[in-house]
DNA sequence: GTGGCAAGGTGTACGGCGTACACCTGCTAA
DNA sequence: TTAGCAGGTGTACGCCGTACACCTTGCCAC
């Protein structure tokens, strides 16, 4: 289709593959993308692909991979508060342009050599603030996905929106079902309403998510600072060896 | 097979179904979960499942409010710290006995009646406690999915540990690997020696999870105590009215 | 009892998936 | 000129979720 007539053809390879998935995937999300809609994108037999990737799942360590270069490197000169910081929410403006990414963060049992590079030097801003090997074991648990600048969403989702059409006789039933909710999860819609004027959309609506993130973010970070500066050691690590 | 031969051959129904998915996913995993392998558990034709939800995606849904019945409710009688504290380590032992209710979690945008409920009273438990709603909302966010006990966990999965046989060989080959990863991912290699002695795990093999847990979640509490001591306010809700 | 009816179990079939395997093609190096 | 091989092709298999038409069963009004 797209290289049509005497078109010379371009010869496919790893890279092309993988920039194809991560585009592709930005653009119909990480469902609907399976090889043969990859292949198809790239005007080649579903099979083509398997002479440059093992398989799926490769694949999709791959196209994380691709991604990771995409975090800014940490900044120098500065505190490894700021350094940590800075570099957290690159990783969050990574992960917020390619969205399926979370989600294959999430479900792959990850240690591609990209994967294990950026937890190489994610660690390494902490040992190079001062901070000993043992309180950067903890904190990096402490952490966790937060890595890659994201938190469980779980306001995410504005609420069904219906669409379009039906809107009078649904509007009745929008209220009756928004009656039931204040009846029966009324915390939930004080909080949802806290941060959304707009009651219609029950939960989060009006949400500020970078603002919330670095809430969490910054909660965290003041902990660790405190440990830090308390010189803080786990028990574990205060026995003097195994013997 | 199951029922054979004259057996009354008891009614499925909406339950049973659910039940009978919990327990097969906590034996064979989720990824494995099919409709027709579960239907085969229950000695039916795949379609008969049908007749009791509406499709794969209720089926998950149902599966996860069957096992938030088992986290326990709210202590009584103790300062919100504890009884949060508490609630989520219920919330965690629950998701260590269905290990796939994490991914299950993690994937679906959840809103069944089960879900707003533990959230409703999850909420409630701040609200009880003395926190603005205000507070109590961001809070929220930065609780994020350790309401459900778990964190990513990302030094999971010892290691590709080569099932058996082909022992000698094989040593000197890893402890090429193991010399490679040393040069390429040294502070990976300093964290993970911390707590495993045996650098064979080469990451987190020796971790204590639970300590883990309990410690970043510590943080966690400790930081929202201080900003509820301190009376802390979002810039957003120290504006009077939106006007 | 008997007819009808709804709830629930069955059988068949479709389109999609990942991918094994045998094959063909066209470039490169000798 | 030709051998070799990297890379693209075609066919096929066994899974998946599920639409749709059908049959069975047990209950209820008559």
């Amino acid at each position: 289709m797209s290289s049509q007539g005497t078109a010379p053809r371009v010869r496919l390879n790893r890279d092309r593959v993988l920039q194809a998935a991560v585009t592709l995937a930005d653009g119909i999300g990480i469902a609907p993308l399976s090889m043969r809609r990859l292949a198809q994108e790239l005007d080649v037999v579903p099979m083509a692909l398997y002479k440059h990737v093992a398989n799926k799942d490769e694949l999709l360590d791959g196209m994380i991979d691709v991604i990771i270069t995409e975090i800014a490197p940490p900044a120098t000169g500065l505190g490894w508060k700021d350094v940590v910081r800075g570099r957290i929410l690159s990783a969050r403006s990574v992960l917020q342009r390619h969205q399926w990414a979370r989600q294959v963060l999430e479900t792959r049992t990850n240690k591609t050599p990209g994967v294990l590079a950026y937890m190489d030097s994610f660690i390494g801003m902490f040992l190079d603030g001062g901070f000993s090997v043992d309180l950067t074991h903890h904190v990096m648990h402490a952490i966790g996905s937060r890595m890659w600048g994201f938190t469980q969403e779980l306001f995410d989702e504005p609420v069904n929106h219906n669409d379009a059409g039906a809107a009078d006789a649904d509007d009745a039933a929008r209220q009756a079902m928004f009656q039931e909710m204040a009846r029966r999860y009324p915390h939930v819609l004080t909080i949802a309403m806290a941060s959304a004027h707009d009651p219609a959309g029950v939960v989060g609506q009006g949400c500020d998510d970078q603002f919330e993130f670095e809430f969490a973010l910054d909660l965290l970070l003041d902990g660790i600072d405190r440990l830090h500066a308390q010189g803080w050691t786990s028990v574990r690590a205060q026995r003097p060896a195994t013997t």
